[in-house]
DNA sequence: TGTACATCAGTGAACGCGCGTTCACTGATGTAC
DNA sequence: TGTACATCAGTGAACGCGCGTTCACTGATGTAC
């Protein structure tokens, strides 16, 4: 072995960030290798030593980016109870930041017209990071353990469906009232009233 | 004039409707001016007798998918009182029907993510979509004239993200329960139990 | 009514460009002796 | 410790391909006489 056992892996994980931010921001196929490589500073030739193909990139990326979505919101809400944790967990989501932040965001709200179209590769990687997303959410809901799930699952299509919404209306004003009329909304519904 | 006046219309008006549904189906930047041009019987090159950038075509496009939309609900819930014609929409719309034709469907479900990629007349496009589902949606909700547009984006946001949703779930049964659950919990949210 | 003509929607070859992928190579680094 | 060597991550030119766009042309059609 040349190189340090890291070395390698390391870079591997510089182009997986790359990626995971430029997927997001500029749509699976609105992105290029080229382009990433450069991003994580290196040439687009070597790719190859890290990622079969772009398809394959792409399906990382995408695991990559709901794992540090869960990452962050981990971080966000630790040591708080549960109702603490949805209430920052919905406030940190329909937020403007969010709105304004596609490539840092969740890929929910920034991937979700691209991703049928993508191979099944990248579905895959999608459908289970979405899972997560609901159990984790599902987790912090009060009420019988049977409903949870639909619940979780309305409560992130609704958040989702409002980020997206907001990032279609230009005026930023207009955007951030539809955004927090949303919040108060969404809370109200799960029980949370500030 | 050579030909009669309308045929050149018609001839735009058959290229439209095939970019309305090829920009849903494969996203504004997957689908090609020959594919397009293809589809409505015609080779690429007389593209620009009609239209003067496929920019234009797609913004033009996205317009058409908001406009058949609301005929084909207008169609649906003529001569329906109010609260009938709300029940029609979130059935319609939150089903498994439009979950399998993104073709046909509504823009907002399928193109949310691609959007604030594209160029500023796309943008506006949409954005004027958007706003018109809002307001049509908001004028069959009962209640205070003054909170209804929040509401109505709000729900409007469900339902766009609860279809979305459902087509990152590969499996049919588990999409198909999802969306009824998230049809019944739209439903209750604005009064409507059946 | 018949014929020559003008129009222009539509054709299809060609263009420049950026993409994903391949490949011969380079040169920094750890190992063997 | 010092040197020759083997490895392989990374380089950069090149490829085939599909795209949006252009353009010289064709031929169906309505009009003028």
């Amino acid at each position: 072995m040349r190189y340090s056992d890291t070395r390698k892996e390391e870079t591997r994980k510089a182009i997986l960030r790359a990626a995971a931010s430029a997927v997001r921001a500029k749509g699976p196929d609105g992105v290029g290798v080229a382009e990433i490589m450069a991003e994580a500073g290196l040439t687009h030739g070597g790719f190859y030593a890290h990622f079969r193909s772009k398809e394959a990139l792409v399906a990382a990326a995408v695991e990559e980016a709901f794992a540090q979505s869960a990452r962050r919101f981990a971080r966000m809400t630790q040591g708080m109870s549960a109702p603490e944790s949805l209430a920052a967990f919905v406030d940190a989501y329909v937020s403007p930041e969010h709105r304004a932040h596609p490539s840092r965001g969740c890929p929910l709200a920034t991937l979700s017209s691209d991703l049928p179209r993508q191979g099944e590769a990248v579905r895959a990687a999608y459908e289970r990071g979405v899972k997560g997303l609901i159990a984790r959410l599902a987790g912090w809901l009060p009420g019988e353990a049977g409903d949870l799930h639909g619940l979780a699952a309305s409560v992130a299509a609704e958040m989702a469906g409002a980020v997206a919404l907001s990032r279609a209306i230009a005026d930023d004003d207009e955007a951030i009232r539809l955004l927090a009329d949303a919040r108060a909304r969404i809370k109200s519904r799960i029980g949370i009233f500030q």
